[in-house]
DNA sequence: ATTGGAATGTCAACAAGGCTGACATAAACT
DNA sequence: AGTTTATGTCAGCCTTGTTGACATTCCAAT
């Protein structure tokens, strides 16, 4: 997985010849690859009259069981105000379920209703399959250099949320 | 389903062994690092009461000076509505001029004034230095694997658009 | 036992930036 | 002459973000 970069003190990173074209190139390959990662899911929310932000909410559901409202939110990074509204559509339709905690009283945990497992499972459906055809396409290497270029880029304390996700959660 | 991955016979992409769990960490991935991605740009345009639609607008009039509205809806995606509403306030603030054409007269070409161009440099900047060290962070292997992958998920359509920008422009 | 603060929900108001639909104008094309 | 293209603009709607204020519930510490 690694290259020439590892183990020499001087060389490695120094190396890395980054002109501002190479740079604008990956900019706009961000942009542009945004644009498709979201377009599958867009087309089938639009269908149920939801927003990305319901996709959101379904995805880290799904994906934390039992997760509170202030653990969502950090994830999230919107206002409690924001995700509540979302929320609360997604309860007023079924597709989410809110428990009183147990331990602590003031905690909602929540849950995925199997409505709810249903339309998450159309939409993670749909942005896997494209995100299967890209890493098909562009092979394992460059599967692993996509992972390690979109870990360095995230803020720290989202990175170590997403660290924690991949190795302890499912 | 996890590491049952072992002896396969013949090699090359058809190899390639995608979990709906690793699926599942390449997106959120991409939505991790989307967020660190616009984060400093973000903050900058606040200053200025811009939003990201502005930069956006600034990026690639940057990118291709003269070129046109409907050139620039094409790149967007947006309506010209959507559009005209950010290019109006740029073009008032003075960091947009828009010249009619020569050749055919119904069009306007757009180009960043000096303001323009220290704004865009401004944002730039900062966007550059985090794509910099997230490229140096995970080494050039990486950073072709990072392209690849991003390129195979763009729709067609912007890939081209893509592509043209990389290879012609600039 | 009281009190401070955390976790949550909700109401109201506002803004950015998408969208659609309709209409206007000028210029180019046929 | 009539059609199409490129652009601008008005009006109104939607989602999703924001702030501020206030209520409730309940844990935890004094």
């Amino acid at each position: 997985m690694e290259s020439a970069l590892s183990s020499h003190p001087d060389s490695g990173q120094a190396l890395l010849y980054l002109t501002d074209e190479q740079l604008r190139q990956g900019i706009e390959a961000m942009f542009f690859a945004y644009r498709g990662f979201t377009a599958d899911p867009d087309r089938i929310l639009e269908l149920f009259g939801y927003g990305r932000a319901h996709h959101r909410a379904l995805h880290f559901i799904k994906a934390s069981p039992g997760t509170t409202v202030n653990n969502l939110l950090d994830i999230l990074g919107v206002t409690k105000q924001s995700l509540n509204r979302v929320l609360r559509t997604l309860i007023d339709d079924g597709l989410v379920e809110s428990h009183v905690g147990q331990k602590d009283r003031r905690k909602r945990h929540l849950f995925l209703t199997d409505d709810g497992k249903k339309l998450e499972q159309k939409l993670s459906d749909a942005q896997r399959q494209r995100m299967r055809s890209a890493f098909r396409a562009a092979g394992p290497d460059a599967v692993s250099g996509f992972r390690k270029v979109l870990e360095a880029m995230m803020d720290p304390k989202l990175r170590s949320t997403y660290m924690n996700m991949r190795d302890i959660g499912r």
